[in-house]
DNA sequence: ACCTGTGAAATCGTTCACAGCA
DNA sequence: TGCTGTGAACGATTTCACAGGT
């Protein structure tokens, strides 16, 4: 508990406890403990324990947790108590689908802008946003106090829109493109990227006979087949 | 070296390190250290010849790799080099998304069905995909051999489908929707969630002035202000 | 009796540093 | 000389197991 620094582990989830969370108490539940929410969710109780206490004492020794209370400590800790404004940038059908997600509408998270090149479709409106030319990013930006940036463009297009936000002072961004966008240490990228989440399925649906019986020596020809 | 279990994390960083060599390929060059890949992409070099190591020796000593060499071993590794059937289950605005998404054209991944329980949508096409309906699920994903299921239907309803998944037998699920899926040994999950990427980031944007300056007792009441 | 909070142990992952090959 | 492959050191994370409240 000291001052130490909080890994990013631990923070992903509480961003599950969090969900779990709401979904005891939409079912009336008040009360819980850590085991019980571990066996429910397939948590480990241990951990749950470990990682609320980085931040607190929200739970009752012989008790258990307050649902409600610790989901708004846990909302509190995140930063999930004010208000965040996002833009997406790409308006084709992912940044559109994403302009009203269901997922967004209750959230702390709220689209006020949504920007593309093709003049085609800059004036449009999608889901009560106004598409507006990347060319005015930075102004609209600072207009609209933008706090997190969407990347939903092609992948060739990502780096270029990466050093807008970069420049605009943007610190936060969550990246659909496949494409590795390096930022530095006063900036988070959180990538949500297709690709790698089948690439990862792909190996797991690669039933590897042995894990570790591997071809053995490199260099360009074989030597000999001997 | 030895048969040991290769860690997910690994894993994920080949499907990086695959990426980074593929915009090498296209840019013509040949040949690779180490050093030089870890510092263009912002990557540990020691950690990719010991992730690379796990599965042979694919280097040269005092040369480097060959990159479509390289590529072509991780392509092999993660399962790449055969084709997967996927079947997405949604077809609303991400799921329609998808079904055209510019990453899956290029890659080992196909789209051969997408299903919707919505009588307006059914029989509709997008992209090409004719949208069937869900109560087909089974017979379909049969048919069409599907491989990976993807989820793209709003929270509520992706408990139910993913039973479907499961009872259909299909082992590998990309996950949309904001919810935890309890997966058993047999089968893999990879959730791509929009809000747990947001509410990371609102971590980060969440200046602590000390990460260790917590509340202290829980207790309903407290017991005096003393 | 029950359940939290937490040191200590165990496990897992990363980085160092260098032997050995080209 | 240059760079890989790899034990060994280090660091981070998870799990155990129990003291201490209620």
């Amino acid at each position: 508990m000291k001052s130490e620094k909080i890994s990013q582990l631990t923070t992903n989830r509480l961003s599950i406890y969090l969900r779990c969370l709401k979904e005891l108490a939409s079912e009336g539940l008040t009360s819980v403990s850590s085991d019980s929410l571990a066996d429910r969710f397939h948590l480990n109780s241990a951990q749950i324990r470990k990682d609320l206490a980085y931040f607190g004492e929200f739970g009752v020794r012989g008790v258990g947790y307050d649902i409600a209370l610790l989901r708004d400590h846990i909302i509190r800790i995140l930063g999930l108590d004010r208000s965040y404004n996002l833009a997406i940038i790409g308006a084709g059908r992912l940044g559109s689908a994403l302009v009203d997600y269901e997922g967004l509408l209750r959230s702390s998270f709220h689209v006020k802008a949504l920007f593309d090149v093709d003049p085609k479709k800059i004036g449009k409106k999608v889901g009560g946003i106004t598409i507006t030319d990347l060319k005015n990013f930075q102004s609209v930006v600072k207009k609209a106090n933008i706090d997190v940036a969407v990347i939903a463009v092609p992948a060739n297009a990502a780096p270029d829109v990466f050093e807008k936000i970069k420049k605009a002072g943007i610190r936060a961004v969550l990246n659909f493109a496949p494409v590795r966008l390096n930022a530095d240490d006063e900036m988070r990228v959180r990538s949500l990227d297709v690709n790698s989440g089948l690439e990862s399925l792909s190996y797991f649906l690669t039933e590897r006979p042995q894990p570790g019986d591997k071809p053995k020596p490199a260099g360009k020809a074989r030597k000999s087949a001997q």
